[in-house]
This record gives structure tokens, sequence and C-alpha cells, in this order.
DNA sequence: TGCGGTTTATGACAGCGGTCATAATACTGA
DNA sequence: TCAGTATTATGACCGCTGTCATAAACCGCA
């Protein structure tokens, strides 16, 4: 799922511990974006219990004090939107690997989802996971209002996933079952990645259900 | 992969002493064991960073007192040992599926490790996931020791499961990748089906991935 | 210029976290 | 019985957290 990260759109972000003035800042966004932003980057580093809100309005270059103005609702508002957010992100980032896919088709675009998480860990290394499985782990316990985000993140991302899929050739009645699988499957493979240390889960998850979900689009019904 | 349930004095059943009509007499555990058993219950409830030492020792049932006699490493020693146990438990629980299938196969087995935790969130709730995730979510980047206590884990739960698909047919160059996908999709359905508070995703997975493991159990080629 | 709102600045607070220091107790073995 | 170790019991410390209360600064607008 990824929060983002530089490039056009994100512009400042990264490299919480070096918060040092050297890049200057685009204040394209707002304090309130970039602090939503900010969140759901460090979430996915540390999770979200050892996320301060102090850290979030550092490492967002917001003031303190616009914490409790833009998010009255503490804490919890600001985890909730950062969840939401990250959900958005991905679905998004679906239509750019479809865009760019050379040939059309469920395993390509497989290839492209964990490619992408690939590329990061191999040149920004291991410290980040996906900011909706942190918020999961830490909240689906104790605060229901971020269950409940997460879960609508996870629906975010798999609606677009779901219609690609269709026009792959899979069956409609199937594609949101195998958008599923194809979640969950990169989900866990981002997981056990980083307890690893090392990108080969990822190529081995492409690797092997690749071909499988080939198999689904041109089982019967494509042609 | 699981915690077991109930108080600290459940313990695993580990096969003897609980099926064979003999008086259930339940074997007690030392308080280092029952605080590592706890420390894993506690964690896939809330995570790392929400699971106090002093609540380790209270669901425990131990002294506050012997958790630095026990673990002078601190929180981190007894974080690393309750991962290290849960990957244990997760293998030896394979071995027990195993053991229980009525006709052997890949789809079968995957059916069984998914609807343990389809009985669980049935019957208990969706208030705990994978200790071993959790531990990875929060402590991959600020915890090598865990880190590398997690990848253990997955290392430890992955053996068995390939060998049981070597046995299945599974080529023996391809048993781990397809052990570490059904690894993978396992976890991610997880982490969405504690999200979504519905089993759906447990059983979607189960019913997607499971025909597709079993075409590569019958000696068919992976190219 | 003054006013009303949005936004920011600061400080305090109450609570909990892990960890340490120290002492008391229990138990084992001679 | 006693010595010595293993275990347990407390209490304190310091740092950090989220949150609140309050006041200052800013800014568009009459």
């Amino acid at each position: 799922m990824d929060a983002g990260r530089g490039t056009a759109e994100a512009g400042d972000g990264k490299g919480t511990g070096e918060g040092d003035g050297g890049a200057p800042r685009p204040r394209t966004y707002g304090p309130r974006e970039r602090m939503v932003f900010s969140a759901a980057q460090l979430i996915r580093r540390d999770g979200v219990n050892a996320t301060g809100m102090r850290e979030v309005a550092v490492h967002a270059g917001a003031p303190r004090g616009s914490l409790q103005h833009y998010f009255p609702g503490g804490k919890q508002q600001l985890v909730d939107e950062a969840v939401a957010w990250s959900g958005r992100y991905a679905a998004r980032r679906i239509g750019r690997f479809l865009a760019a896919l050379p040939e059309p088709s469920p395993s390509a675009l497989f290839a492209a989802m964990v490619g992408q998480w690939i590329r990061e860990y191999e040149t920004e290394g291991f410290g980040a996971g996906c900011p909706v499985a942190a918020a999961t782990v830490d909240c689906a316990q104790s605060a229901e209002s971020t269950r409940r985000s997460a879960a609508g993140a996870f629906a975010t991302w798999n609606a677009p996933l779901a219609d690609a899929l269709t026009g792959f050739g899979v069956p409609a009645a199937q594609a949101p079952a195998l958008a599923l699988l194809m979640i969950s499957t990169l989900e866990g493979a981002l997981l056990i990645a980083r307890a690893e240390g090392s990108t080969a889960p990822l190529e081995t998850v492409a690797r092997e259900l690749g071909p499988l979900l080939d198999g689904c689009a041109t089982g019967r019904d494509r042609t």
C-alpha cells in the first residue's frame, strides 16, 4: 500500500530523522494535509502506538498547536484519516499501474504492485510497511473507528483492482475475490519481507501467484 | 498462527493428555513459560507497544518481580521469546492439521489452516491476530532482535508446510515457495478479516487459492 | 484603524511506560 | 540447623504520551 513518497505529488516527506532544513519545503499542501501524510508515514514505520502526535507535527513541519485545531478528535481522528488517505493512495496507484502495463494481464498487474514495493525496499530499506496493516494490528481491538477506517481502505483498494481484473477477462463474479486474494498475498508477503529484510518473499509470491491469476482470466470467459 | 487461548494455564495440548481419555489434569507451567505465553496473547491482541510488562505479569498470574528475574533483557527479550514461541506453535500445528486431514492435498491443508482462524473468529471474536505479524509491524524498524525473531518464526512455520507439500507431490524445488505463498495469503487475509470484522476474506482466499495450489501438486509443471 | 475568525504558541497535567535498586522471602542442599 | 541461591515484593525514578487551557499572533475585511 505504501504511504506515497517523494515524487511529483507528494513533494516533501521522508527522512524523519533528518528533519534538517536542507530541502526546501514546498508549501503546496496545507499543514493539515501534511500532518495526515506524515502520520501515515510514521505509522507505517513504527506502528500507531509508537507514533506520537508531537512527532507527527515535527515531521510535517507543522506547528504543534495545529494538532488540536485540525484534529479535535485527537489522535484517533488523525490516525483514521491517515488510514483512509492511504487507501485512496493505493487505489489511485492501481490506475497508474494499469496505464503503464505493457501488456495487460492479471499477473502483470500483480507484478507491478509487488514490484513497486521491491523497488522501494531496494532503494530505501525495509523500514516501512503498509500503514493500513499497521493500523489494523494496533487498533483493531482498541479503536473501533480505526478498524472501520482500515476496512474502508481495503475496500477502496479492492474496487479498482477488481475492475481491472474484469477488464482482463476475469468473470465479474470472481473479480472481487481475486482482487482480495492479490491484496492478501501482497500484504502477507510484505510482512514477511520486512521481517526477513529481503525482497525474496515478494519476488516469490509474484512468481508463484502470477500464473495462477492468469489462469483465471483465460479460464473460460476470456476470448 | 494463534497463540492459544484462555488464560495462562491452557498450554497447547501438544497431543498428550487431551484426547486420550485420561484425567485432563492441566499440566502446570512455570511462571516463565506462562509469561511468554501471555505476552504472545496480549501482543496479538493489542500489538507490542500497547502491551505493558505489568500487564503481562498480571495476565500470567505471575509476580511482577519475576519479570526482571527471568527476562533480564527486558521487554525486548520477552517479546522475542513470545514471537519465537508463536512460530514453534504454528509449526507444530501444521503437523496436527496434517494428521487430521481426511484426504491429503494442498488445498485441504490450506483450508485447515484458514479454517482454524475462521473458527476462532466465529467463537471468540476478532480481537486477536497473529502475534508475529504484530511484532513485525511494531518492531521491524525499532528492534533488530525482534525482527530477526519474527523472521525465524516465519521460517519455522514454513519448513513443515513445505515438507507437507512435497508429500503431496509438489516438486521439492517449488514447495518452499508455495508454502510461503500460503502463509503470505493467510497473513494478509487475517489482517483484512480483522479489519472488516468478518471471516469472509478468509473464506474467500481459501476458496480462490485452494484449487490453484492443487494444480501445482499434480506433478504439473512450473516454469 | 479596529474587529472576528482562524491559526499558532506554550505550558501544565495526569497517567503510564520500562527499568532499576533494594529488600524480603522461599527453597535447596549440606 | 544453617548458608546460599532462586524467587518474589515494592517503591521509586524518569521520560514520554495525549490532552487540555490559555493566550498570543496572524489575516481578511470593513
